[in-house]
DNA sequence: TATTATACTGTATTTTTATACAGTAGTCAA
DNA sequence: TTGACTACTGTATAAAAATACAGTATAATA
C-alpha cells in the first residue's frame, strides 16, 4: 500500500468523518466547498489519487458513491502471518491482510451446499459456497446457477455457444443451461465447524 | 414507533441491504427499478411514509442521502435460501441470515494452512482456518496452536492432565503440548478459489 | 358515506452532481 | 532540463437524481 501525501490524507480523513457524521458519502461538491477549492477538478484529481493508491473506490457517474476501503470500523477477519511464541497473540500483529473486507464482500452472497455432486472439488454437503455476482467466468471455474428452480454449484464449461454445468462427481451427469441462469462465480468455500 | 405496511417494510429492507452491500445509499431511481415502479413518485411517496414513521431520514434534494434510523447490525454475507427462477436473482431476496456477522467476527482471526496434516478432515494446503479465541475447547475439536514457534492446526484431545494435538493424516504423529499454547478453536475453514 | 391512507401511473422540470478538457505553477528526481 | 507528480484554476457540459404536479384505484376508518 502506497503512502499518501498530507493533502490526500486530509481529504481521506474528511470523507471518513463525513460518512460517520452523516451516514452517507460526501459529494465532490461537498469536498470542494470544505477545502475551499475553486475548481471541481481539484477534487476529481485527489479522488483519483486516493483510488489509485487503493484507499478508496467509487462508482463512475454515481452521486455520493464513495466507499472507503479501510474504514476505521474495520470489518473483516485479519489473517495472521508469523506468530510470536511469546504470547499473548495480538490480532494487530503481523497481519497479512483481511478475509472478507468490505471490498471483498461487495456483491457477494452465500449458498448452503446440499448433496455431494462437487465432492471431488472438496465441496461437501453443508458447506457454504461464496458467490460473487457480475464477474467474468471462464471454463473450469466453479459457478452457482439456477437449475429447475433450485440453486446448484457446478463447474462451468462453454463449448461454442452452449454452456454446460459439470459436476465434480462421476455419478452425476453434466447438464446444459442458458447462460443467464448463472448466478455468479464461486470465489470461496466455507465450512463451519 | 408506528408500524409499517408490508410494502413499506420491503422498501426499508431493500435500503438496508443496499447500503450494506454497496457502502452507500441507493438512489430513488435504484429503488424504482428494483420494485419495478413506472413512476418515480411511487418511491417519493414510500420514502415520505418511512420518514414520517421515523424509520428513515433524508436530506432534501441530495442524491443518495438516505440514512437509516435503525440500522440492523447484521453485517456480513447474506445466505440465500429459496431462489426465484423467474427474475435476475438479487442478493436482497430471501436471506437466511448472514455469514460473518459482526458478532461472529469478534475475537476471530485466520491462519493460512501449510501442508497436508489435516487432509482427512478436509483441510488442505492453502486453506484458511478461522480461529476463535477464548472459547471452550472439547475433545475432538480442531484447534490452532503454537508448536515450535509456528502455528499449526490439529485435533484437540485431553487425556487426564495432558493435552495432545492429533493430525488428521496417519503419516503424521501426535504431539503433546502445554495447554496455554492453544490459540483458539477452529470454527471454520475457508478456501479461496 | 365522506374522508383518509395506501399504492401507485405519467410527464415535466429543476437541481445536484460528476465529468471533460484546457491550462498554470511548484517540487523533486534522473 | 526534461519529465513526472502534486496541487490546483476555470469553464463548460453531461448525467444522474430529486422533485413537482396532476391524476387513478382501492381499502380501511370515522
Amino acid at each position: 500500500m502506497k503512502g499518501l501525501t498530507s493533502r490526500q490524507a486530509e481529504i481521506l480523513e474528511f470523507i471518513n468523518r463525513f460518512i460517520k457524521n452523516n451516514g452517507y458519502s460526501p459529494s465532490m461538491e461537498d469536498i470542494r466547498i470544505f477545502f475551499g477549492f475553486r475548481s471541481p477538478n481539484a477534487v476529481t484529481c485527489h479522488l483519483r489519487s486516493l483510488i489509485n493508491k487503493g484507499y478508496l473506490s467509487k462508482e463512475i457517474s454515481k452521486a455520493r458513491a464513495l466507499r472507503l476501503k479501510f474504514s476505521s470500523s474495520g470489518y473483516g477477519i485479519p489473517v495472521l502471518g508469523k506468530i510470536a511464541a511469546g504470547r499473548p497473540v495480538l490480532i494487530e500483529d503481523f497481519s497479512e491482510g483481511f478475509l472478507f473486507s468490505q471490498e471483498e464482500m461487495k456483491g457477494v452472497f452465500a449458498l448452503k451446499v446440499k448433496g455431494d455432486s462437487m465432492k471431488d472439488a472438496h465441496i461437501y454437503d453443508g458447506d457454504y459456497v461464496i458467490v460473487k455476482k457480475n464477474v467474468d467466468i471462464n471454463n473450469g471455474d466453479i459457478v452457482a446457477a439456477i437449475v429447475e428452480e433450485e440453486a446448484t454449484v457446478k463447474y462451468f464449461r462453454r463449448i461454442k455457444n452452449k454452456v454446460f454445468l459439470i459436476p465434480a462427481n462421476p455419478s452425476y451427469k453434466s447438464i446444459e443451461i442458458k447462460e443467464n441462469f448463472i448466478l455468479g462465480k464461486v470465489t470461496g468455500v466455507l465450512r463451519k465447524l
